[in-house]
DNA sequence: AGTATATCATACTGATCGGTATGCTAAACG
DNA sequence: CGTTTAGCATACCGATCAGTATGATATACT
């Protein structure tokens, strides 16, 4: 019972995505958001709780809508093959034409005041679940004979990580996607391969 | 004529930059630096102009203090050992333990609002300098034999400016000397072997 | 129809933002 | 000494921040 909702709450999480991704997380004001939106304050947060929920619930669409090609990456048939469909998936995301450049991850979790602090542990945490997935790759690749078996699978994914980050950076300073791949290419260059 | 500044504003630059390291340029008010310095807003204004002005000299001072090592380690006698100084020269000022971990250029230029567009464009036009300067290294290097004529300095430089990107976002988020230097380790596996 | 309830629009809260006007105080000049 | 001048302290400016109280409106249930 009650009066029906005028708008559609999953358009206008694609809505705060956006904006998020274009201005950050502190960089964006509640009066952003519903600007975009094109709902009122009380409507926001009667949908979406606080502005941290909010952004939560913003990175939750924004890994399941555009992380999502790692899940798929990783299991190729060859870890090589794995961080190089990682890392190129991951300038299509970096420089999609239709949303802001750089990663929603990565500029949320740099700079400003210590007031969004839970934010930025949250988005340290994420950014791990992905670095101990590509590790566990790794470890499995080195145990079917994949990976020399010399080579130190965390020191690696941390490295692949690395580069992402320095890309989702770069990206953010308005880097063109040829230039990504240029980095890319020079960094699978050290790729280690196997004795035989 | 007229009244001493009670204040050394050198020594009041200092602690400006350790705020701005630690806050990032938006995440630090006016009255953090203020409180910080032991000065009002009013001197703080007549000293450095406003809050875009000190940053800029911050900055200044930080390339001055900190970054001051690079010039030098450009200097080594083989590329690959001027690429490694940099690097491990790059870790000891994002983890120095006196200092707000992570790089005042990255931690600014990332995120936040368009307000500090101006900022943001100076530290990209920044650190554009030095990757321009690394590349004009790996030239010199390749003319004089000291790096393969079939590799691309500006791709080389952009790569280890890059990593050093993801360094400086790893230390933010609380990376520790080790873990930054075994990224380095991995990072020059794949640096070019002369042919012979 | 009548009532309960959820959503709407408007306007507001106290806090904080960057920046400044005003008047006081201390030092350098005559 | 007295005037000038620069730096200090206080208190303020309008704007904006995240979040909310209030009352009108529209739907669903009885």
């Amino acid at each position: 019972m009650g009066r029906h909702r005028e708008f559609d709450p999953d358009e206008a999480l694609h809505i705060a995505l956006h904006v998020f991704r274009r201005r950050g997380y502190e960089g964006t004001s509640i009066s952003d958001l519903t600007e975009a939106m094109g709902i009122t304050r009380p409507s926001l947060y009667a949908a979406f709780g606080n502005k941290e929920d909010l952004f939560r619930r913003t990175l939750d669409l924004y890994e399941r809508q555009h992380l999502c090609f790692a899940h798929a990456a990783l299991q190729a048939p060859t870890v090589r093959e794995a961080v190089e469909r990682l890392l190129r998936g991951y300038i299509d995301v970096l420089t999609d034409p239709t949303s802001p450049p750089g990663c929603l991850g990565v500029n949320g979790a740099v700079a400003c005041s210590e007031a969004s602090e839970p934010i930025r542990e949250e988005l340290i945490a994420r950014r791990m679940v992905n670095e101990n997935n590509l590790r566990d790759r790794l470890e499995t690749a080195r145990a079917g004979g994949d990976f020399p078996s010399d080579e130190d699978p965390a020191d690696w994914a941390r490295y692949v990580v690395s580069i992402g980050l320095g890309m989702a950076v770069r990206a953010a300073s308005g880097a063109s996607r040829e230039e990504l791949q240029r980095v890319v290419d020079v960094a699978l260059r050290g790729w280690p391969t196997l004795p035989r």
